[in-house]
DNA sequence: TCCAAATAACTAGTATACAAGATATATTTG
DNA sequence: CAAATATATCTTGTATACTAGTTATTTGGA
């Protein structure tokens, strides 16, 4: 099996030529994790675990040595770490002073869930395309896994589902790596999602507003699925400005843009 | 004015308890260019820009200490450059043995195109809702300047044109995190937009669809300043399996996911 | 000549030392 | 005693040495 040349095998070696290096083994680039966890994927996750819990508020200061003290690890790959927290904008490195929990800008909440929305509209209307039967059970299971939990008022256990029955929409649709943008915009609306309080009744009403969804979904209505999932996803905005005077030293506030956070 | 507790710096003084270093100067996280552009930045961008050109063709190995070379700089600025383009999907990393430029991952690509267009979609509706009559006029003028570069048939100040269209599109509808995304994922799209042949009379088709979206943005017709970008942004996806073939070692192919991109 | 195993030459990952700048504290000076 | 200045101690940015694993080459045997 080493040397046979297969037709799927031939396409390669035209690449392969100058160095064998040059065809990196077929790995699916998103499946590579029979590697042992690196120590900056480590510490990257328990950045940003806790900073999307607010465990570490905005404005907390990273300290780099404090970090590879914990995890009796170098610079490197802590660096590393802090890095890509910096890309995905949950922390602000400022040169040669400090590295800080980035503040949540306000604007760009606006932004992601306008984004996210009409990221979540493509896809609801691919998975109303092409359901199967056996997904839309399994889509109904989810939801009914999800209105145990708001019975029993388990809100971690809620928020899973919650986020498996978007995603099982993005699956069926069949996207990917739209699903990867949408959960890295859920990035930015979580810190803000986290300091709602829980408010009574709410999950309930998240259950029915996926019921309504699945509805749409079963009864092969795009355009209504679309808009049951646009206005599911209009909840989360009500009331930012609230939040804003509550905890104002949470967020970056530009003046340019006020009346924007007040329209749809 | 060090000590005056004005009641805007009250909020702030709670979170610079343990250090000032808790709260970082007051910069907007999308403008801070007074320092010296980082050699890590450097070197990310020519990368970045020469594997969006194709001048580096998919499967060509990075070598770091060729750039170490050429920039007289060490390996950590280098290899920083070089996660942040893992980060991008345009390189991808084999621990232990090498860095080689990504290959366009076809069902990512068929996902871009869609994302894109759902995201432009907003941003276009939007635009019609509050452009000003001097903003249309600004429209006006790049098309202009686009038509100008399309009848002298030069490629590079035509496709500067035709970026700065959307990006303003993006800039009156008031989402330049919007915009940010959008660019983001131009760089999938940007490197098979490569490998097309400059068609003839294409440019004048591209022109005279943004016409058609400026006319309907004017209009102040959302509606159909959404289908006409629709339909704008559609023109891409034609002949993907084309290049597949074409070019077999540019791409990674999953056939999973075959028929998914022959529809629309 | 061909194949296999040992070896050499590469790669990315990590640790550590140092440099440059920013902040905090101590000291001096009026 | 207050304010300005000087010093010490932080921080991140960079350079370099080293480790461990992968790939290419050489060498030995049939």
């Amino acid at each position: 099996m080493t040397q046979s040349s297969t037709p799927a095998a031939s396409a390669r070696e035209k690449a392969r030529k100058p160095r064998a290096h040059n065809a990196p083994p077929g790995i699916d680039i998103h499946a590579r994790a029979p590697q042992p966890a690196k120590n900056s994927e480590v510490v990257y996750r328990d950045l940003r675990r806790a900073i999307i819990a607010m465990e570490l508020a905005p404005g907390t200061p990273i300290v780099e040595k404090e970090i590879t003290d914990k995890y009796r690890i170098s610079r490197t790959p802590v660096r590393e770490a802090v890095l890509k927290l910096a890309e995905d904008r949950l922390v602000d490195v400022v040169p040669k002073s400090g590295t800080f929990v980035a503040r949540i800008p306000l604007t760009i909440l606006r932004e992601a869930l306008v984004a996210r929305r009409a990221l979540e509209e493509v896809t609801v209307r691919a998975a109303t395309a092409r359901a199967s039967e056996s997904q839309i059970m399994h889509l109904r299971a989810i939801i009914q896994r999800q209105q145990e939990m708001a019975d029993t008022g388990d809100e971690k256990a809620f928020h899973r589902a919650d986020e498996d029955f978007h995603a099982e929409i993005a699956a069926v649709g069949r996207f990917p790596g739209i699903w990867d943008m949408i959960q890295q915009i859920r990035i930015q609306i979580e810190r803000y999602r986290r300091l709602t309080l829980p408010q009574k009744g709410r999950m309930q009403l998240v259950v029915n507003e996926h019921k309504a969804v699945l509805e749409a979904i079963a009864g092969r209505d795009a355009d209504q699925a679309a808009s049951r999932m646009h206005d599911h996803l209009n909840k989360l905005q009500l009331d930012i400005a609230v939040f804003r005077d509550l905890w104002p030293e949470y967020f970056i506030y530009d003046p340019a843009l006020d009346d924007d956070l007040l329209m749809d």
